[in-house]
RNA sequence: GGGAGUUUAGCUCAGCUGGUUCAGAGCAUCUGCCUUACAAGCAGAGGGUCGGGGGUUCGAAUCCCUCAACUCCCA
């Protein structure tokens, strides 16, 4: 025997992968004559490692798209990258800071200059990553969200939105990362419950010497930025103070006391500071009343000269300091302890500041009507479908996307302001300057133009995704190129829910704006991958393997299915090395597998007739594991799908069919059999080659020598055909005879090696007759008798079929009456709840008739069995 | 505060329109085996009354109500 006993995955992992490459088989152009099935990958971003949310996500659509190659369709999934605005910037202005470089001492250029260095290093690691895992994805189409020509289409988006009114330029309340020093979108904000404190604090009321008011806040730092206290004008507490003003403590500022229903009379004082710099419902407010706006905090989260006194600080460290300066002039009443709701940056995990700015908008009022619909009315599918709640909740609540970062990794935003203070927005500086001239002054130059600083979120170009990885032009031309009409819309996206309204949702509508069609037709929503203690794997837990490592230790093959074994769609993934484990098991038995048949001898003079009936069986519990493993995957049911695969292929395939054919050792084995198992063997690696590419691959080329242009990799999946379930359930007899034997065996310390008789009354001899030699093979049965026997042994049941093994001296007769009794004493009860149903009229007549005839079949089977235990007992006294 | 989801064997999960494919699977556990394909294995076994309570029904894990716990989304 020339393989291995136990299967090394390492070297056929690389050998496997290179032999597709070299073939193109990943590669796909346009063919009409096939079907396309595409899949966009979620582009990883560059600053990426590969990490076990990528790897269950990946498995999947690579599962997809093998067996949809393998189904003969034109299958075409495009890799690729997105830039990563925010997380790329901050690790490029990390790495400077190694280098003793400050950001701030770099132009526009030179930083983008570093940061391309840092892409062209390290943006290509992830995908390489997925190489390792199996990936097959056309890397022809590699796309990366800042190729030439996908800037291109992005600022062409941009123009195009402008021009028809969806882009526009505006003074919000944005999500400021004081770290990041840019404006957030509230997706990327995750809220936190954070134990702080609620300062009460008083305020003297104007004129009055020992009169005061207080109010009760969380962010005491910012009374200085007060320009009002309000009050509920139905709240008589406060009458009094109607028109009054009060004095800010510490800088001694008179601030107006106003009226609003907005306040909450039952929450901390009723009294409310007022400060719309700082709070988005105090801006609401200030709106309202007309109230002035004071920003006391720079962009990084200090105190600014408009604050009067603590300037210079850091925000968290001046709530500190007023806490104890007004404490000491005896204007800090008390404090609470309290638990906040705290927005934090999902990048840099800085608490977000609400602060003002001048910022981009896309109005998402309309555009996102067609992408609701669409998942509304199933025309997009959702897996599983729990999720569409989700999704329009969002959408019909959706405000407008704030879509420009203060950064300068990304697409920079064509937008170019003139000395007269007016702007323009156009593809180009020379349009732009075009636009200037004809608009506002002939004699503007090129030099009259400053563009924009800002870039865009990068989810402004990852929403072109599916468009753009087959056609950058159709932005500017309108006009689509034969890959994009070929390709699109694409047919699955697989990702997590996490970006849902991130993406997913911004890709509908980008989908229905530009191509007036959907992106593709079924979303499949992965879950989060957790470690034990249910806790996210995150790089800062450090509770995350490394995926290389897990690859290394178990096999790609192993990993994959160890990643599916337990996650149904939409729900987490508890990790446990424990399933890649089993995925590594399970490689080896199909290894092991392979070794027994590989080293059999052929005897073409024998006949195959003994194993006739086997092969019968399998064939038609082939073809029934095939129906169940298409119907899973029809609804996305991965997990199922491989569950299904692994017991037809462990279970029935090793342990039943294989034992059953199995030759005696050193006995050859005849051709027909040969050829039979040979075919099955082929047809079972098929069905796991989408969860197992490279073991399954190895074995293929084992079998025989086969050209590339039979690989399995682009051979023909199985035909689902009928089966005979009649078939499929007489073998289930006969197994369930040979498992009753063998437990005789066990329960009475009978060895293995020694054969017994075995007698079977039945209606249908001829069932056992066609296994004749599986049951006298599998159970190790010398002679099998059928009718009434002599002797008295051991019983047992199956279904209504009753067995005996004579057997002498071992009997303890008690003991095994006791067990008859017991069973004959559960299948009366059994026979009596039955009784009963059949008694009641209500049911007869209610039930279906096929009900009732089940019920009079479950009546016919006790009244059998109990005779036949009855009959056993007799013979036992 | 509003909304959604989950709760079935030790663990992770299936159980579609209420009725034998209704109590299942895999893993784990226990027992016996190193039987020349595989100890990363083979053979066998045990284990849950379906979160609690109430209701509808001839019949409920499945429908309704209620309580509880957990998770997520939004505010």
């Amino acid at each position: 025997m020339s393989l291995a006993t136990k299967y090394n995955p390492e070297e056929t992992e690389s050998k496997w992968y290179a032999y597709w490459m070299e073939n193109g088989f990943f590669n796909s152009k346009i063919d009409h004559s096939r079907e396309p099935y595409t899949i966009v990958i979620p582009p990883p971003n560059v600053t990426g490692v590969l990490h076990m949310g990528h790897m269950l996500n990946n498995t999947i659509q690579d599962v997809l798209i093998r067996k949809a190659r393998m189904e003969g369709k034109n299958a075409c999934w495009v890799p690729g990258t997105d830039h990563a605005s925010i997380a790329t910037e901050a690790k490029v202005v990390a790495m400077l800071k190694d280098r003793g470089i400050d950001k701030k001492s770099l132009t526009r250029d030179e930083f983008l200059a570093y940061a391309w260095e840092w892409r062209e290093k390290y943006g290509g690691i992830i995908l390489e990553q997925l190489k390792k895992l199996g990936a097959s994805c056309d890397w022809d189409r590699t796309k990366f969200t800042m190729d030439d020509d996908m800037i291109l289409a992005v600022t062409n988006v941009f123009v195009d939105l402008y021009n028809k009114g969806k882009i526009y330029r505006g003074i919000r309340m944005v999500n400021w990362d004081p770290q990041g020093k840019t404006a957030l979108s509230d997706d990327e904000v995750i809220t936190k419950e954070i134990a702080s404190k609620l300062y009460f604090i008083k305020y003297q009321i104007e004129g009055k010497e020992n009169e005061y008011l207080t109010i009760a806040t969380t962010r005491p730092e910012t009374i200085m930025a007060d320009v009002a206290i309000c009050i509920n004008p139905n709240d008589g507490r406060f009458a009094h103070l109607k028109g009054k003003k009060a004095i800010i403590p510490l800088i001694n500022r008179a601030i107006p006391i106003i009226e609003d229903e907005y306040v909450d009379m039952d929450f901390g004082t009723g009294c409310l500071k007022v400060t719309p710099a700082h709070d988005v419902n105090d801006y609401e407010l200030g709106l309202k009343h007309k109230l002035e706006v004071i920003d006391i905090l720079n962009d990084d989260g200090t105190l600014n000269a408009k604050a009067e006194i603590l300037v210079g600080e850091d925000r968290f460290i001046a709530r500190k300091k007023i806490s104890k300066m007004l404490e000491k002039i005896q204007q800090l009443e008390k404090t609470e302890e309290y638990t906040s709701n705290v927005g934090h940056s999902e990048r840099t995990d800085a608490v977000i500041e609400p602060r003002l700015s001048l910022q981009w908008f896309l109005k998402m009022e309309d555009i996102t009507k067609p992408a609701l619909r669409a998942v509304m009315e199933d025309v997009i599918q959702l897996y599983p479908p729990k999720f569409k709640n989700m999704y329009r909740s969002w959408m019909e609540n959706v405000r407008d996307w704030c879509i420009s970062r203060q950064l300068w990794w990304g697409h920079r935003i064509p937008a170019y302001f003139l000395p007269n203070g007016e702007f323009v927005v156009a593809k180009n500086e020379g349009e732009a300057l075009k636009i200037a001239q004809e608009r506002y002054d002939e004699a503007y130059t090129i030099n009259d133009l400053t563009q924009e600083d800002d870039v865009l979120d990068t989810w402004f170009s990852a929403w072109l995704w599916p468009i753009s990885v087959f056609d950058t032009k159709i932005f500017e031309s309108g006009e689509k190129n034969e890959d994009l009409k070929y390709y699109y819309p694409t047919n699955d996206l697989v990702t997590a829910p996490e970006i849902l309204f991130f993406w997913v949702a911004r890709m509908i509508i980008s989908g229905y704006e530009y191509m007036g069609e959907k992106p593709f037709r079924n979303v499949y929503l992965t879950g989060i991958v957790r470690d034990k203690q249910g806790r996210k794997m995150s790089k800062s837990l450090g509770n995350s393997p490394d995926p290389l490592e897990l690859i290394r230790n178990f096999g790609a093959d192993g990993v994959r299915t160890g990643m599916l074994f337990s996650s149904p769609a939409g729900n987490d993934l508890p990790f446990d090395e424990k399933l890649v484990e089993q995925g590594r098991n399970f490689s080896n038995k199909i290894w092991n597998a392979f070794r027994l048949v590989q080293g059999w001898e052929i005897d073409s003079t024998l006949s195959g007739e003994s194993n006739q009936a086997s092969i019968n069986w399998f064939e038609n519990r082939f073809q029934e594991a095939l129906t169940e493993i298409e119907d899973h995957f029809s609804k996305f049911r991965i997990s199922d799908a491989l569950m299904s695969t692994y017991k037809l292929v462990w279970d029935d395939f090793c342990s039943w069919y294989l034992e059953m054919i199995k030759p005696a050792y050193q006995h050859p084995i005849d051709q027909f059999t040969y050829d039979k198992t040979i075919g099955f063997f082929e047809e079972v690696l098929k069905i796991l080659h989408p969860f197992m590419p490279f073991i399954t691959e190895e074995l293929w080329h084992q079998i025989k020598d086969r050209p590339a242009t039979e690989a399995l990799i682009i051979s023909s999946w199985p035909r689902p055909t009928t089966f005979d379930a009649q078939i499929i359930a007489e073998a289930i007899q006969v197994f369930e005879v040979v498992s009753q034997v063998r437990n005789v065996r066990a329960s009475k310390g009978l060895s293995p090696k020694e054969p017994l008789f075995l007698n079977i009354k039945t209606e249908k001899p001829e069932i056992y007759a066609r296994f004749d030699q599986v049951l006298k093979k599998l159970a190790n049965i010398s002679e099998i008798s059928f009718g009434q026997p002599a002797d008295s042994g051991i019983s047992f049941l199956v279904k209504s079929d009753e067995c005996f093994v004579p057997i002498t001296g071992q009997i303890d007769i008690e003991e095994e009456k006791q067990n008859i009794l017991k069973e004959l004493e559960y299948t009366k009860g059994f026979l009596e709840t039955v009784n009963k149903k059949l008694g009641n009229e209500r049911f007869v007549q209610g039930a279906p008739t096929q009900v009732v005839e089940t019920e009079k079949k479950k009546q016919a089977d006790a009244e059998a069995k109990i005779k036949a235990l009855e009959e056993a007992l007799v013979k036992l006294q």
